[in-house]
DNA sequence: CCCATTGGATAGTGCCGGTATCTAATTGGT
DNA sequence: ACCAATTAGATACCGGCACTATCCAATGGG
């Protein structure tokens, strides 16, 4: 297939698709002549995977960069790929000496590991969560533990049935994209009913039918 | 104070200051003469919460502008406050007429009223979800309501521990406070405890300790 | 009294994610 | 064989966003 036939099944125009090669989202399609390129049901696979990373995880070019590259690399294990995605998704907060956000990230390590998880130190996740510790506490709504359990429940078990759902003995490809779409696309899933479930629960505290 | 200490308490430029005040998200101080003006504890405060919005929540301006014009007006009832939230953090998707997108939202509009949720029609969510469906499909891993189970479980679980948490009976600046913690700081909580929980659990899946 | 600070206004910056345009080569239809 | 349309590849350009820098005239504290 030629370029303008991807375009129209991918629904992205030829400028975005010609900018996806040049950035390395894409890889070229096979030189046919001098103006002719031939394109096949990988690339479309591909454009899909990036739209989606894009359009629905919201994710800056930049990081589905590295994810990308990451899953051209055979030796990258799905562990590894997954490790690579938490880094790209950022955030890439550098906070540096302030006291306060130090102390925050200690509660985030004494947590990591009182729950007895297995996480990188430098998991940005790590910071994110510092991050609103900070910010809670500065507004004057410290967290405490305590708080966290209901969270900590329910992400374990989302977390638990996610990982365990990824399609293992498939090609590897598959498997690629399984483990992406369970990680940044079920994180929008969980992400659009906890805001319905909050405003169903706030109608039925505040609301006045 | 001046704004030069309001500066420093709140870790913002004078310039980033002078810049929300133009945006409207920061009342002016009260002009003492041309060249000076007093701020008080209040506009810390908003500033404080202008900044969790920003950095913690990523909110765009515009987002935070509308929060604050519901903020401000005393006539608009917590859930209203709620609503409008959640219309200014989007996302803002206008897609049109594309029959896979139309099935997708009306799956999501069936499966909103099935759990008996009392959600607004035009709740931003909803198109989120959608969203992710027409992705999930595209890409060949298409969604089920059983899929959804365990996130409906999570999530109602933890809404209903935020809206029940939001102090009631203070002061309104303290309960919208209270609101806009719950909701928008609380979400970057259950986003970060999400990915260490799936970290964990891929490690422990695909890892070779 | 004088140099730093301020309010208020206007202009500029850097990043991001595309778009637009151009050239030269080729191709498909008649 | 001709010509309009398409393409690869390169370069330039654009609009939105969240600040950031500068400038001016009026203060005001040491």
């Amino acid at each position: 297939m030629q370029i303008s036939e991807l375009s129209d099944r991918s629904g992205l125009t030829v400028q975005t698709i010609k900018f996806y090669i040049r950035e390395g989202l894409l890889p070229k399609g096979s030189a046919v002549s001098a103006t002719r390129s031939e394109y096949d049901l990988r690339h479309l696979e591909r454009l899909r995977l990036i739209s989606a990373l894009r359009e629905v995880g919201d994710l800056p070019v930049s990081a589905i960069q590295q994810i990308i590259a990451a899953i051209e690399d055979d030796r990258v294990s799905l562990h590894d790929l997954f490790a690579t995605t938490q880094h790209a998704i950022g955030p890439h907060v550098a906070a540096p000496h302030d006291p306060h956000w130090r102390a925050a990230r200690e509660d985030v390590d004494a947590l990591v590991g009182e729950l007895g998880w297995d996480v990188g130190d430098r998991a940005p996740a790590r910071d994110l969560l510092a991050h609103t510790f900070v910010a809670l506490r500065r507004l004057g709504f410290p967290i405490t533990l305590r708080d966290l359990r209901p969270y900590v429940k329910a992400a374990t078990e989302v977390a638990d049935h996610e990982i365990g759902r990824v399609a293992a003995g498939t090609p590897r490809a598959r498997t690629v994209h399984s483990l992406l779409v369970s990680t940044v696309l079920y994180e929008q899933v969980l992400t659009a009913l906890h805001r319905l479930a909050q405003e169903n629960a706030s109608s039925r505290r505040f609301g006045k039918p």
